[in-house]
RNA sequence: GCGCCUGUAGCUCAGUGGAUGAGAGCACCGGACUUCGGAUCCGGGUGUCGGGGGUUCGAAUCCCUCCAGGCGCGCCA
């Protein structure tokens, strides 16, 4: 990419002027190469010669001079000046715009891709939802964010895998509770008196399984003890079925995770028990209380944690810690990424205490905690309680307003800021939803193609197109956005940010439509415009079509928007 | 009480330590179609960047503190 290039040239500046001794401080985040705010400023500047000085204790403005001396000639730039207090700014020749276009043509699918990542093993751990119930839409944030950051990571050069972890331990006590549930209901249907557990879960599919249980089995388990067991029994029913309903979720997401890993695994391996002898062994954990505690606050916790209760059955952080054992030493992931709702941001300091004892290195795990999201409709959130049974499905809410729009609104916001998810905008297909502006673009692009097509425009190859008549300001703003396109999916990817990526959609269509009404593409008295034209409108096309890939809504594209006005 | 997140225009939110310019969308008012899709475009104005202090050549951005809101704090997950 172009800052790329930019940023070599400074090198190339620095080495002519400096010792290597003086550039030990420098790295590639200092020579930041970003845009002005003010054009005037330049297409591109740098702050190398203000990070420098103050490293050298040299005064900038003078630093910046003899760098900007000795850059490189090169055809990209048409001139190079100091201003401000250091800054070295670069006014950019017409033509590397017209390179930028011509990389994007001939890219296509891969523009904007890097191999950053150099192929190291990356596993985003996504959803993970206990299988007690759907996806509702108190969870289903991580689903759409998810998947989009492992697209990005995909883009720039990680070996990406998306993983569902399914709770379905033994000594689960949510699901003990969740199967008791089930079976109160079970026996109800058969008007056999029972109560619901307290805290139990009474929402309506709770009665709807139990009802297909009876269906299936009739009284069958009618003679199952009231007790933990029991419940385990009665989750052990039910339990396919849940699980085979949130890969119907995660699917109607557009989610297709590559490996569903189930708690169970561990457990059927023991892994659980050994992990645990092991940190008795290692001293990482001790005895006390007749529970076994993990020494937490020896690495960083603020108290120890336990890992086996008083009655010999395992807490959640144990069967984590053997799953982390899974992850990082069975199955050699470099990194893994959790992804967790906000219920969890005070499990991150256990659980990573937890990793430092089995001897993961910082920064091999990282968290990701989304904020919480309120539904809102005519001006009023929707009250949603698990517990009390009145849960929106998230297939309620894609029935509703589409895929590819909840993916859009649920990707639209930073995951660390509270999400209001307008249902009444999102059900407008009108111009007040940055769905539909988007998708508009891209309608009017096809049209141009087909129109191009109809008319018998011959559509040249690149090489026989002068791309240098492209100079109208709508032109250049439009082939501006073309290139800084690869910049943002770096940073994005970096950032673990993907809410850039649908507001940087929406600026592609602005300029877009912008260049459409000011710029007429197919102009029969301007053959060699129309060709160039021709080619930025494709060029646009293939940003738009990667940029919507990343954020799994290509569906947007296939559908076209409605001719009627 | 402790921890995490948030506080930017009337509303919903972007904003990468940078410049005499802190930006979008929505809402509101006014304009633009003989020609590629008007679900479009153009113009119009709004800010103690929650308050205070600090670091820095430079802070919406980093640190401290206070205020406000959301969420969490179990031998539940």
């Amino acid at each position: 990419m172009i800052q790329e290039q930019l940023q070599q040239l400074i090198t190339k500046a620095l080495d002519k002027v400096l010792p290597a001794t003086d550039q030990s401080g420098l790295t590639d985040l200092s020579i930041d190469i970003e845009t002005p705010n003010n054009p005037e400023h330049g297409d591109f500047s740098s702050n190398v010669a203000l990070v420098l000085g103050g490293l050298l204790d040299q005064p900038p403005r003078q630093l910046a001079e003899t760098i900007a001396d000795n850059i490189p000639d090169t055809l990209l730039i048409k001139r190079v000046e100091v201003a401000g207090p250091g800054f070295i700014n670069f006014y950019m020749s017409p033509i590397w715009l017209q390179e930028v276009l011509e990389q994007c043509l001939t890219a296509r699918e891969q523009y904007g891709c890097s191999d950053y990542g150099a192929g190291q093993k990356v596993q985003v751990e996504f959803v993970s939802a206990n299988p007690v119930g759907p996806i509702h839409i108190g969870n289903a944030r991580g689903g759409p964010f998810g998947d989009a950051l492992a697209n990005l990571l995909a883009a720039t050069g990680y070996d990406v895998q998306r993983e569902y972890y399914v709770n379905d331990g033994p000594e689960n006590t949510q699901l003990k509770l969740f199967g008791a549930s089930v079976q109160a209901r079970y026996l109800q249907e058969l008007d056999i008196p029972a109560e619901l557990p307290e805290d139990g879960y009474q929402a309506d599919y709770v009665v709807e399984l139990a009802r297909q249980l009876v269906q299936q089995d009739g009284d069958a388990h009618t003679d199952v003890p009231t007790d933990d067991s029991g419940a385990l029994y009665f989750f052990s029913l039910v339990k396919e079925w849940m699980v085979q309903r949130l890969h119907e979720d995660c699917a109607a997401m557009g989610i297709q995770f590559d490996r569903w890993f189930r708690e169970t695994e561990l457990y059927e391996q023991d892994a659980v028990r050994q992990e645990v002898d092991k940190l008795l062994q290692s001293g990482a954990a001790y005895q006390k209380d007749g529970a076994v505690w993990l020494g937490a606050t020896e690495f960083g916790d603020d108290e120890d944690r336990v890992l086996v209760r008083r009655t010999g059955s395992p807490t959640y952080i144990a069967s984590d810690l053997a799953y982390a054992v899974d992850k990082f030493v069975k199955r050699g992931f470099d990194k893994v990424i959790y992804v967790w709702g906000p219920d969890h941001a005070g499990y991150v300091a256990r659980l990573q205490a937890a990793l430092a004892a089995i001897g993961v290195q910082p920064g091999q795990a990282e968290f990701i905690i989304y904020q919480t999201v309120r539904f809102l409709e005519g001006g009023q959130p929707l009250a949603l309680s698990k517990r009390r049974g009145n849960i929106i499905t998230i297939q309620q809410i894609i029935d509703d307003i589409g895929r590819d729009a909840t993916r859009f609104f649920f990707l639209m916001r930073s995951v660390d800021a509270h999400l209001d998810f307008d249902l009444d905008l999102a059900r407008q297909h009108g111009e007040e939803n940055p769905v539909y502006y988007v998708q508009y673009a891209h309608a009017r692009i096809c049209s141009i193609h087909h129109e191009a097509t109809q008319r018998g425009f011959e559509i040249l190859p690149l090489d026989e197109v002068d791309l240098s008549l492209l100079t109208h300001p709508d032109e250049l703003t439009l082939l501006r956005k073309i290139a800084d396109y690869p910049q943002l999916i770096q940073r994005a990817a970096l950032d673990r940010a993907p809410h850039r990526l649908p507001h940087f959609a929406y600026e592609l269509a602005q300029s877009f439509h912008q260049f459409y009404t000011t710029c007429r593409v197919l102009d029969a008295d301007q053959p060699a415009l129309s060709q160039a034209r021709l080619k930025l409108v494709q060029g646009t096309q293939i940003v738009l079509q990667n940029l919507l890939g990343l954020l799994g809504l290509l569906g947007l594209l296939g559908i076209t928007a409605p001719k009627e006005m």
